[in-house]
DNA sequence: ACTGGATCCTGACTGC
DNA sequence: TGCAGTCAGGATCCAG
């Protein structure tokens, strides 16, 4: 389920039950997910306090007394905290790290795109860190910046937005959201669109992570402590899903098409 | 240097 | 009911 306000939702809530405890033992029942759990990560951690409970990009990153987990959600992971009693493991639990005083994360994702992994060193020169682009909520992220790296881009801009060495955390629904509040075309070629534009997009860019951050912390306390999973965050949507239905602005039916392999929706009126 | 496409995997849903 | 096809929140890898 994650976007960038999942994950941080996620990290927000694991993180006190995480912070200052102790790993028991790391129970992995299925380690085949986007990479393999490396089989030596569960005597590694073994015994390790968790230090700090951090996010880069869409990845969790627990540092521990030596050393760093790297946890990603993919598709469809979701973790959640258990207290007491462990209940059975549903089907797609692949693995609890398991805390002192009964805490447990569990996490469960039935298509395996996420990972587990560990990391002796900083985890920002970890491979899969190392390349990445700004943080989107951050000033490293801002209209001239991204304005300069499309200048030689003919790629739609969509594609550009969603290119993790150029800004990370911009998934599809946000993407296509955040086009349609800056009110440009999502296959418009990215060195065709104006240093304003660029700015206007940056600034939805930010208003509908932060939005949707905002409010998914309405769904925290379920997302950990409860059964199951919560649905999408409160975030009212204006395009991303709605293919046929009219547009909030000017009633003129949203249009979808595909665009590198994913879904793609707009108002074909209120966007250039 | 860029770009689009294929790919990993399961499950939900649609249409026949 | 069953079966085939399509699509889904990500992101890496590779050919051209």
């Amino acid at each position: 389920m994650p976007e960038l306000p999942e994950v941080e939702t996620t990290r927000r809530g694991i993180l006190p039950h995480l912070l200052g405890r102790r790993i028991r033992a790391l129970n992995v029942r299925e380690s085949r997910l986007r990479w393999p759990i490396p089989a030596e990560v569960p005597s590694v951690v073994q015994g390790q306090w968790v230090r700090s409970v951090e996010r880069r990009a869409k990845y969790i990153l627990m540092g521990l007394d030596q050393g760093t987990l790297i946890g990603h959600l993919g598709m469809s992971g979701s973790m959640r905290i258990l207290t007491g009693n462990l209940p059975v493991p549903r089907k797609h639990d692949h693995f609890d790290l398991l805390m002192e005083e009964g805490v447990c994360l569990r996490y469960h994702d039935p298509r395996r795109f996420g990972a587990l992994l560990w990391t002796d060193g900083p985890a920002d020169e970890h491979p899969l860190l190392a390349h990445l682009g700004p943080e989107p909520l951050t000033s490293a992220f801002d209209g001239d910046g991204l304005y300069a790296l499309a200048r030689q881009r003919k790629t739609p801009v969509k594609s550009l937005i969603m290119d993790n060495q150029v800004v990370v955390g911009v998934g599809n629904i946000y993407a296509n959201e955040a086009l349609y509040a800056a009110g440009i075309h999502p296959l418009r070629p990215a060195r065709r669109i104006s240093k304003a534009r660029y700015a206007s997009l940056v600034d939805e860019i930010k208003a509908v992570l932060t939005r949707s951050i905002e409010t998914g912390g309405t769904t925290l306390r379920d997302y950990v402590n409860g059964e199951g999973t919560p649905g999408y965050f409160a975030l009212r949507l204006n395009v991303y899903g709605k293919s046929g239905e009219s547009c909030p602005r000017c009633r003129e039916p949203i249009r979808t098409v595909r665009s590198g392999q994913r879904g793609t929706f707009f108002c074909p009126r209120c966007q250039r």
